[in-house]
DNA sequence: CAATTTGTTCCGCATAGGGGAACTACTGTC
DNA sequence: GACAGTAGTTCCCCTATGCGGAACAAATTG
């Protein structure tokens, strides 16, 4: 029982699993025993268990020559579940691979977890420098052009948590002043797009648009990263445009009715 | 403890956890408390107490109107990572790319894990008619191309426990008796890719070759996979082909000396 | 060949976690 | 709208489990 009062149950032992496993990153994709018991808090001998056991599902794989684990194949098939799984996914795939084809960079459909984005979808371009990103990647949504679409579109009391939260300076463009974010969400709102320049990472910049839900809620946002060489400023209102026109195109592929609530807000 | 002999230690609400989140399949994306509890053999308050505990790192998702529980985020998360740390991607990803341009069909990079096989990679093609696949997929290894292929060139003890594991018949053109499969494999050896037709799902015909490192062992399998009305015997030599290339292109990124080996072998 | 470091197994105690029952929340039916 | 039926969560109790620490084993280093 790791709650107070009577929540609910929570098994320790499992919770432990879960956070062993989570403690895995793209940095990181190898741990030891030691490492593990030190960062988690626990007994040497309790993590060299939970490692057994993991590895026993496949869910962690044990180089027997380094004693050093690693994520095991049980994970990647769990996720190609999830991934079969979100609608969004089989609408806007094909609106995604021909985003790429036309502006030639990655793209990406990210939602809010949290207070943070995930990218749930990813199509690859082809050209030998690429972003270095990953399925499933959480950022913080302060300082992505997803994640500050999905903000400036979703809840007031969401964007006060987040703020509450603290906005880090990870890169010199971070936006670390609640009200300037505030300024740029009302922006977005506007104009339909968010543009993030090395706010997060050294090198990148990304644009997103919002997609709609046939209800009209904003469910994901699309979005196309790339070095900053090639998204130079006078390049960038076309890719906006293009980000945009597919956001349109994959609302519509979810019922979404733009006619209808241009109307309605009329 | 559930091995009889001072094995590994297990945790057994370790293990109830981990299998319960493998019970999940792209044609059961979403799962009830008492179907869990029925299918893994515990008591629904223990389905539950493990669920609560799953949901609160994010391996599960709770739908609070119909109860149901689906796979969530941390493990798409995770997914990411492995996909990431798997050194095969880096230098196949581009040659699968070319592969689906090359045979308008989607293509995939096969390993074995025990007896079965799991796709680690995949890229999809533009047709709308499409096969249903996923990332991280697991087949048995005696009724697919790259499971076959990977069997023809992996040490006889794994075909024959492939066999005593028992052909089971799961379309009209499975390969049910042993000596049938050796002989294909022996076929698959000398010509250097596999084809599979009907042999697992109706309708789908795949071709597949082996990816060498550079110690010259196979250790994936390119693969690529269609409908029967596309993949038609006349053009069937022409993919065969493409496959190959591929498969030796992506060999010779992971430092294979082709006649280096030839040498060797002669 | 010690000495050190790292991982696994053993051991014993406290407690976490399993099952079953009670309780609660929904569903659907008449 | 009341009532039966179903499905999920919480409670309770008892046992087995899983924790930490120590001993043991293996690998690495000087």
């Amino acid at each position: 029982m790791s709650k107070i009062k009577g929540g609910p149950q929570i098994l320790s032992s499992v919770q432990n699993a879960l956070r062993l496993l989570k403690s895995f990153s793209t940095f990181e994709p190898t741990k030891r025993v030691g490492e593990l018991a030190e960062s988690l808090g626990l007994a040497k001998s309790t993590v060299s268990r939970l490692l057994s056991t993991l590895a026993s599902e496949g869910f962690v794989i044990k180089d027997e020559k380094t004693n050093a684990y690693r994520l095991g194949l049980s994970v990647l098939t769990l996720g190609g579940i999830i991934t079969n799984d979100l609608e969004i996914h089989k609408e806007a795939a094909p609106v995604l691979y021909k985003l790429v084809n036309d502006t030639g960079e990655t793209a990406h459909l990210a939602i809010l977890d949290g207070l943070d984005t995930i990218y749930i979808h990813k199509e690859e371009c082809n050209h030998p420098v690429r972003i270095l990103t990953h399925l499933g990647r959480r950022n913080p949504s302060y300082c992505t052009s997803s994640g500050k679409v999905l903000l400036a579109f979703s809840e007031p009391k969401i964007v006060g948590k987040v703020i509450d939260g603290g906005l880090v300076k990870h890169m010199h463009n971070t936006i670390t002043d609640p009200g300037q974010l505030q300024g740029e969400l009302e922006i977005i709102r506007e104009q339909g797009f968010a543009v993030s320049t090395e706010e997060l990472t050294e090198g990148t910049r990304s644009v997103a648009a919002p997609i709609r839900d046939y209800t009209g809620q904003v469910v994901s946002a699309i979005t196309v990263v790339g070095p900053i060489q090639r998204m130079t400023d006078h390049k960038i209102n076309r890719i906006a445009k293009k980000v945009m026109e597919a956001g349109n195109e994959a609302s519509e592929r979810l019922g979404y009715d733009e006619r209808y609530f241009k109307r309605l807000r009329s």
